[in-house]
DNA sequence: GTCTATATAATGATAGAC
DNA sequence: GTCTATCATTATATAGAC
């Protein structure tokens, strides 16, 4: 899981994995019946540990708790890392994983969605966009490590970006100039695109 | 650019590249003198291209401007799905760029900060999340594609996911129960983790 | 289950003709 | 510049011994 989540499928080789299990590369291809096989090894193994994650999660209890927190924020950083780069690369569980994160969430918009301002965008649009922005953190987390100086995804460092994550997803840009510039243009395009047709 | 966007810089294979631009695999090799050779060359392309866009953007005219927003949506699809995929497959170029925009992010919250409620996150931080979300948004754009049904990423459709996100980013959820149930639970972890040091 | 050894295929890169 | 042909390397997967 951790060389396919820092080089991806197609780079990860079969006698690297082997390697770091100290064991000889046919036995990878032998248990595993081949390198695909591996990678749905890999998926399922990674799939169930999320969906108890998840289940424990959507209850919106243990969300508050901080001994969830910490199991979640311990536990799931080698899990996260490779969904984010399994969603990459491309794999059928991955992709389930997130149209279920999107349905959750549109779920959770449909019955919340007294607060705030009225989005113009259709829930699910809407709730796919959020979900993409929350794992983009996680696919590019390197880069995000790197630009503010970090060396390591520790937990309390995962609480930080969580946090900010939780930030920019609440705090109020409307007003803000160049938001509002983007907007004009995005509205004028669109009229624009639509008198066209 | 085509083909490293959609199957990434290691699942690509030079026949692959020679076959799309009709050309002998052997041609490619001598041009560009080695596969690492065709990626850098790619990345200067790119990075030349995005480098007038932004400075197009930064000046904060060109954003409101219907043609710039429609010179962006119609040129910029496959560059910024070659730029995703580079900043996942770890590019120089392709990080530099990402350190660059949350340069420019970090200036504009700066100078921007009056607005919303106060964050308690460094704006080093903050600056790199927002940039890491808009990004993931490219990075997972074929599942976010998939998710809302839509089979290409259309100017049109492109507009629309902007929207969506600038929604995402100005939309008030910090009194949405889920979020202050989040919110609770980080503090207190991080309190937790606090007292263990 | 685990190893060594090997078959087979595909890849990046090069050489030389035109 | 462009092609064909080929080399050397490396990958996955398999076979057979222990």
């Amino acid at each position: 899981m951790r060389l396919f989540a820092d080089q991806g499928s197609a780079a990860t080789t079969i006698r690297a994995v082997a390697e770091q299990a100290d064991v000889a590369p046919g036995l990878v291809s032998h248990h595993f019946g081949s390198k695909q096989g591996l990678r749905d090894a890999c998926d399922d193994y990674v799939l169930e540990y999320l969906r108890e994650i998840i289940a424990q999660g959507v209850d919106e209890k243990g969300i508050a708790d901080p001994a969830y927190v910490e199991r979640i924020y311990q536990g799931a950083v080698d899990v996260m890392r490779y969904v984010a780069r399994a969603l990459v690369d491309g794999s059928a569980g991955a992709a389930a994983l997130f149209d279920n994160l999107v349905a959750l969430t549109e779920e959770y918009l449909a019955d919340h969605q007294s607060h705030g301002a009225a989005s113009q965008t259709d829930p699910r649009t809407q709730a796919a966009v959020m979900v993409a922005m929350r794992l983009g953190v996680w696919v590019l987390h390197p880069h995000l490590l790197r630009a503010i100086g970090a060396d390591a995804l520790t937990p309390q460092l995962l609480a930080r970006l969580s946090a900010a994550v939780l930030d920019v997803m609440s705090q109020d840009l409307a007003g803000a100039d160049i938001v509002a510039l983007a907007r004009t243009g995005l509205a004028r395009y669109q009229q624009k695109s639509d008198e066209k047709e």
